[in-house]
DNA sequence: TCTCTATTTGCCTATTTTGCGAAATAGACA
DNA sequence: TGTCTATTTCGCAAAATAGGCAAATAGAGA
């Protein structure tokens, strides 16, 4: 197994990455988004007790900040998609670990 | 492609994860960490401009309440090893979507 | 043009996180 | 026992983040 180069990275790039994902509505966010697109009022309605909409709204501009998701306007609605492929598989990545991490004794 | 299952998720447990990886040092520790266990002292080495130790120490007790680090204790030292293989699967799959995700437009 | 709807932004407060120095702890070893 | 070393905790101040209300914006459609 080689070693892993722990230089190459940009951790503050990869921090702002996590920061964006560090918060309960946004990782619902992202996981409703993994299915297909949906607008700003779809996702408000998903955030049952989370839902003011200039909250949302600034949920959604804190992922899309960090590069992980893309609007696009179209009609009265604005709607967001999943940026890249590789997202969707980090998720699931990401469920799978969560599980395993254990609780420290 | 089935549909995903936002409501099988434990999303507070799951922030609780992220926003322990959301920083920078906390990002380079568990990278170092990817190839072998390190002591404290050497991981404050590596950390070259945030070496504060009782910052090191504190950023080690948020992995490690995390679930995502587990601690031992042998003769003088304390050493840290990451606490699952899943976990090694996924800064992988980290490194590579951070590299993806796009600078909004 | 005006109006109506969807969404974002500004501003404020409350809470959390960060970083550091000093003090405390734990345990190895004489 | 006492001392020395590695590490953690405490207490504080600065900074970042979160959530909500009200105001602003953007653009569709009459």
């Amino acid at each position: 197994m080689e070693l892993y180069d722990i230089k190459r990275i940009d951790y503050d790039q990869q921090a702002k990455v996590m920061k964006a994902l560090a918060h309960p509505s946004r990782l619902l966010i992202v996981h409703a988004l993994m299915d297909h697109e949906l607008c700003v009022c779809e996702l408000r309605e998903l955030l049952q007790h989370q839902n003011n909409l200039s909250t949302v709204s600034r949920h959604l501009s804190v992922l899309k900040n960090a590069g992980l998701l893309v609007e696009e306007k179209r009609g009265l609605y604005v709607y967001y998609h999943l940026c890249c492929n590789g997202l969707r598989e980090f998720l699931v990545s990401m469920d799978r670990i969560v599980g395993e991490a254990k609780e420290p004794t």
